[in-house]
DNA sequence: AAATGACGTTTACAGATGTAGTCGAATCGA
DNA sequence: TCGATTCGACTACATCTGTAAACGTCATTT
């Protein structure tokens, strides 16, 4: 569940999360990608946010707090998925595959293999 | 360009101007799906902003504006697709199109048709 | 001509978001 | 043991978003 949504911001806190966890504030601040370079009390304001969204949990560990994700990234990679979706292909999944096609943004490669999930998923 | 992000109240403007324009703001109130039960001056921020946002433009009819989108849906929905992609998939459009359809009950006609796109693509 | 109504513009305001400083308590190093 | 460091919590503040009221100006009706 948990309907609140991510921001951007806390989007990157979350794949360090699922990457690896559970991890300190400090050890959080220390795996920023390069193109965020947040300082230390940023990064603990989004935790706390993250927290009361319920995206995270924290367990004390002596002084401070271990966090980790309370939240699936495939379910959230589903949810905000099927957002894009719903917002703008009426919901279906049939527009996106032609847009995307016609965008040329899929490779024949990628189309082979979109070709064989399909017939997987056929039997 | 336009690099200004387009808001969810915004986006349902665009969709009614995308359908027809050009409209006056009373045309866009009036057009308003069920679920967005929006007052006019509502509407009129929301058009104000999407003018200084340039995704639409106004031309003036005596007393009033008529509004037309500035932005073409195609180029929207690809960008919004690709920042999607980016934000979740590492910029692969195939993740995406495989996940949905892990996830989506596709029913034998959906595939047969999305199979059928995928061999036109192919040539 | 005065009242009424239709419009666009300006202002409002609460909640979310990006980004960070400050503060008091706990702890570790000397 | 005392100062320096480390934490989490609280506070801050500008911008964006959702939602709308208030205001001033034409225009239309009486």
């Amino acid at each position: 569940m948990s309907s609140e949504r991510i921001s951007d911001a806390e989007l990157t806190i979350m794949e360090i999360l699922w990457e690896r966890a559970p991890l300190t504030a400090t050890d959080v601040a220390a795996r920023l990608p390069d193109d965020r370079d947040w300082s230390l009390p940023t990064v603990k304001t989004l935790l706390s946010r993250l927290l009361t969204k319920a995206a995270v949990e924290h367990r004390a560990d002596g002084r401070r707090f271990l966090y980790s994700p309370l939240i699936d990234r495939e379910d959230y990679v589903s949810h905000e998925s099927k957002r894009l979706v719903d917002r703008l292909f009426g919901g279906r999944f049939m527009p996106l595959v032609a847009h995307l096609a016609e965008q040329e943004q899929l490779s024949d490669a990628d189309i082979s293999e979109i070709e064989k999930l399909l017939r997987e998923m056929k039997s």
